[in-house]
DNA sequence: TTGAAAGCGGTACCAC
DNA sequence: GTGGTACCGCTTTCAA
């Protein structure tokens, strides 16, 4: 005989009942608090799976102010823009790695820090933030830091010490791709890159790009730094203004394997032969730069490494573990491709 | 003088306090309900400011029974994984796009059929959820749809027409990429695909391609038929065997440009050159495959807009809209790249 | 070992 | 127009 149910879901007060005990009861067997007889536990724990009950978070949230979730957020990028760009894809990989079987969610976020507030990090009770790529002025970095809530800081180059930070040697990284075109013989080295001065990554870049220059005592010449926006298309209209007024360069330094990509599609229409006559390096050493013609040689980095670690600085946050080591550096490293080569004899 | 606060966040309760009216009204004027007095409202909002006072979402949730919280589920794909493939971030692009400014945030979750269960629904309240790639067999299906709230599938092809779903025009896909290629003078065509039984995408991909040599009197070949995983790595091992196995093959069909990725690198490891050797075709037309070299001939989905019009679906049936027209299918174009090529005279 | 009850921060009904 | 209050589902203290 069919009941008219209310359909309402079943709530701790329906196994209480079942159960014939109490809802504290019910609630430290589900929690495994207290000391409760196997018997108690037994008859509960059957009475849930009877019932099919599954506990209802925002109750749980709203008593105990956590939310089990927590942000990745992105300023500077708008929400629908972030998923053009691989990096953070495999970022978010690498922090559900390790977010794995932690009763954790994650919410992705792009904000355009002069419109947006952060009041949804409050509303949803956010237990933690991953903010990538912001820099010490900031107000992104003002308002979580108001927030007093556990946050791990990106690509972010903040100077407070005591700020949970991952971060990888971008210096480094532009003075290796650098280096590895002087040791190829090239000094006319024409660099694709925005402004370095409204990011910090990006300054690193251009600064181990300049020690390379140095080491090697060619001096940096203002006219083979091109600003673009880093993108695809910006490489590609970059190494056309490369063709068009730098007709003495041999090779082309990006800071993103995107952009690299349409440095590759411009030279290509424009019949210059890479890595003949001309070389090109990336950055990133994103799954495709493998599969481009030529292959790309690319600074390699551990996107999801650097995700992996992010997450797991947030969680022993969360969990009020002391952590001594507060910033974390990743490495990188040259990945020969098939996009640099020798200079060649000049033909005169 | 600083008192040593509590530190907790200000409520509903302290705006009615300081505005001097009860919580009902402080919830009205938040909600816009009711009629009050312009000059409460005014005071009502002042308070909120000074104090800067946001809701607390698990308490409204916790009464409303509605999350403001939807999620993207992708079954047979665990969490990690899902970010290797760029064909996700370009669909929740354009969720993103269709919940902008729609209070809701989405949460992208994989999913191992077998061994997860839904329940994080069900706990987290999801308001409604967008399934992709389920099949009408699939647990997935039955549960959802057990929970009874609104939802949308995706490449899924249900036979029931009472669900929601949205979907491209697979077969003509198939079609489109194998007449192509048959136009051009190719007959022994070699099809790169994962088996066809286990997704209805795949199947309706397959027919089509079979459609396209039926119509051109081209007996379809077993032999031509590599079944490889839909992935990079797929598409590099599946040309080799065309190469070593099928050397009458003209071209290779793939159904996704990740795989033709993989067949490209391949060829041209094996010194086959494309396309005059070899001609290719990729499906879904991703960023990438315009910066190939060659530069991809692909079929084009729409991917984005698949995912608008999934959050649009999914929006209108959470505010209640009456929708008549519940399946939508897109369609698709042939995109031509530099990657296929009449078939050259074959040399004896 | 178990249970009664207060209360988390809202919403909504109903009385004034 | 405005306010009192029950209640959403759960955790937690304290008493039994």
């Amino acid at each position: 005989m069919k009941k008219l149910k209310n359909e309402k879901r079943v709530s701790i007060k329906d196994i209480a009942k079942r159960a014939n005990v109490s809802i504290a009861t019910v609630s430290n067997v589900i929690n495994g608090k207290g000391r409760m007889s196997e018997k108690t536990i037994k008859i509960v724990k059957e009475a849930i799976k009877e019932l099919g009950y599954t506990p209802n978070l925002s109750a749980r949230n709203l008593k105990t102010n956590r939310s089990h979730l927590f942000g990745i957020i992105v300023p500077t990028v708008k929400g629908g823009k972030l998923h053009d760009n691989p990096f953070y894809w495999k970022f978010v990989s690498g922090v559900e790695v390790s977010m794995e079987n932690k009763e954790y969610q994650v919410i992705l976020k792009g904000i355009v820090e002069e419109e947006e507030s952060f009041s949804f990090i409050q509303e949803r009770q956010l237990d933690g933030v991953i903010v990538l790529g912001a820099y010490d002025d900031s107000k992104t970095v003002q308002k979580i830091k108001e927030l007093g809530i556990p946050c791990v800081f990106v690509d972010s180059y903040l100077s407070n010490s005591d700020v949970f930070q991952v971060l990888i040697d971008d210096e480094l990284g532009g003075y290796l791709a650098t280096k590895h075109l002087i040791e190829l013989g090239h000094e006319k080295i024409a660099l694709l890159c925005d402004d370095p001065m409204v990011s910090p990554v990006l300054r690193k870049r251009f600064e181990g790009f300049k020690r390379a220059l140095k080491e090697a005592n060619i001096s940096y010449d203002d006219r083979f730094f091109i600003q673009i926006p880093i993108n695809a298309e910006g490489g590609y209209q970059g190494a056309n203004t490369v063709i068009k007024k730098l007709n003495d360069a041999t090779a082309i330094v990006t800071f993103s394997d995107i952009t690299a990509m349409g440095v590759l599609k411009a030279l290509k229409a424009a019949n210059v032969s890479v890595p003949k006559e001309m070389s090109v390096v990336g950055f990133d050493g994103l799954f495709f730069s493998d599969y481009l013609t030529p292959s790309l040689t690319t600074v390699y980095q551990d996107i999801e490494m650097k995700g992996k670690i992010a997450a797991d600085l947030l969680l022993r946050q969360m969990k009020g573990e002391e952590i001594e080591e507060r910033t974390c550096i990743l490495s990188v490293q040259l990945k020969k491709g098939e996009s640099t080569k020798g200079v060649s004899p000049s033909v005169l």
